[in-house]
DNA sequence: GCAATAATGAGAATTCATTATCATTATTGG
DNA sequence: CCAATAATGATAATGAATTCTCATTATTGC
């Protein structure tokens, strides 16, 4: 019953280094094959054990977009939204963010947060046929 | 293989009246509740064989918020976005929608539509303590 | 270096919404 | 009314992400 002290693991450190590097939100797949070119041995258990450690430092944040699994990202950028390409499924950051969203809401309501999505083709895909 | 011809019955019926008054997008279990009273002996299965008919039908939209199981609306509501309840949990329409959201797009990217949820108190939860 | 124990990897187990199965019931065109 | 068959209800089965188990390995304070 006596805490738990958390050891220096290179897992866990390479699950967080992927979030960074990545510098968008990831999939619990997407960051095991990003940290397995570190650590070939990686298991997909080690990474959901560690997303949850991370999310609980407050370190990493789970970000949850409509009709998706929870993707993960390091927790210092701040407030922001996502856009989600159709077309290759990747999703991007989007610093903007609308604004006036309290006069959305309707009488009585009390508006805590919003979560906004935009869908669309990235950069990337935005030339391709289809 | 001949196409199978839709029948009547009032447990369709039920289903898409329980939506229809409900005037909010409503779970899968959220229907199975409001029509039970018209039809005590639905089941579960019955709710769901029929939400995929009338979706199919294009009477009935799927709509998902993060992080949570499928709702399901009237599809002839046009446009509009949620406000999801932090204390009570349930979602209401939000006929309004924030401008200029292509301003927000990254240069290159194409927008092609998007989602927003509100997060916060319902009028009727706005005034309960905690 | 060593003991204590946290972390790992592999795969089994779990969870839970949704779907399939199947015997029974209800609808419908004639 | 009747035969054909769509729809139902109960429940078993599915599928997929996530969590647990446990033997083994790695880290850490002394």
């Amino acid at each position: 019953m006596a805490d738990q002290t958390t050891r220096y693991s290179k897992q866990r450190n390479a699950v967080q280094a992927a979030l960074s590097t990545a510098g968008r939100p990831l999939l619990a797949q997407e960051v095991l094959s990003y940290a397995q070119r570190e650590i070939p041995g990686l298991g997909i258990a080690t990474v959901y054990r560690n997303l949850k450690t991370l999310v609980q430092q407050g370190d990493v944040l789970q970000v949850v977009l409509p009709g998706d699994n929870p993707r993960y990202e390091i927790a210092s950028l701040g407030h922001h939204h996502h856009f989600h390409c159709v077309a290759c499924g990747q999703v991007y950051d989007v610093h903007a963010c609308p604004r006036n969203l309290a006069s959305l809401t309707p009488d009585g309501f009390v508006l805590q947060r919003h979560e906004l999505t935009l869908y669309g083709r990235c950069r990337a895909c935005a030339g391709t046929t289809q």
